[in-house]
DNA sequence: TCCAAACATTTGTATATACAAATGAAAATG
DNA sequence: CATTTTCATTTGTATATACAAATGTTTGGA
């Protein structure tokens, strides 16, 4: 193994960020959100499994900061894809109608993605990795 | 595992994305870059292990645009810290003295960084995941 | 030798995302 | 109950990053 490689598997930010980069950069190509880009569609189907989910608990499940969210759900308020039922100090969001049909667009198009790069890295390798990014984000989510 | 975990091992852009925003948040805390962000370190070490790249070969070996290796560049080089020499149609680019200190500094803050997701995640835990990022987007960089 | 095709880099512009400060609402405490 | 504290969301603003079009350079025919 090379030295460049020695740092690099001593650092998580650099192969995940990459990663991130390839893995979007694909998902761009083939995820099927009609105009919506793909962190959208991760946003709408955290809010499928999870009706009436506060904005603060989308926030930890997506890993992304207070303001994004709003802006997010904005974008997807305006194409009439989620529901927002403020109350009190909090935002409750939801699917209508046409966000279940966006959902159920992207689940379809989710089976060409997995085929295209378990194509290339492996059936297991794929599911390991994606259950090992799993966890680990919960767990740094928790504890850092 | 309920039926939101198994879409999400099933959609690697979904774990990835999250799982990038969690370490780049660590990455940013920890890792020591003066006033630069962690891609900047990222290209940095990349140069330093291949002293005279092409613009071109930095791009694969960060899966980044050609634009935006311009502008990092024009950052880092305007900051002293890489030289850009243009011969044809190509850019080699190595580092400054300058940029080896930054380097240098960087290389210590690994240490803390990885010590602090190690702790989380577990050392083997952690250089396996690394380990497999690297070589994932190896293979999506030359076969997508 | 000149032109067309190929190629690397740069520039214009758009977007996802973040942080910090502002706002608004609830809860706690005196 | 009144006021301070706490908490969730929003707004202002900055940055990393991308794509598409423009530019500049080389190379391979005709």
């Amino acid at each position: 193994m090379t030295e460049e490689e020695q740092v690099l598997i001593h650092c998580l930010y650099f192969t995940a960020s990459r990663f991130a980069r390839n893995i979007t950069k694909l998902a761009e190509n083939t995820l099927d959100g009609g105009d919506l880009a793909p962190s959208y569609l991760y946003m709408i189907m955290i809010v499928k499994f999870n009706p009436d989910i506060t904005q603060k608990e989308l926030c930890t499940k997506l890993s992304i900061a207070p303001s994004t969210s709003t802006r997010f759900i904005d974008k997807l308020e305006k194409q009439k894809l989620v529901n927002r039922k403020a109350d009190g100090k909090q935002t409750f969001i939801s699917l209508t109608e046409e966000g279940e049909k966006v959902y159920d667009r992207f689940r379809a198009s989710l089976k060409e993605m997995f085929a295209r790069y378990s194509d290339v890295l492996g059936v297991d390798f794929s599911l390991d990795l994606s259950k090992k990014l799993h966890e680990a984000s919960n767990k740094l989510e928790k504890e850092l």
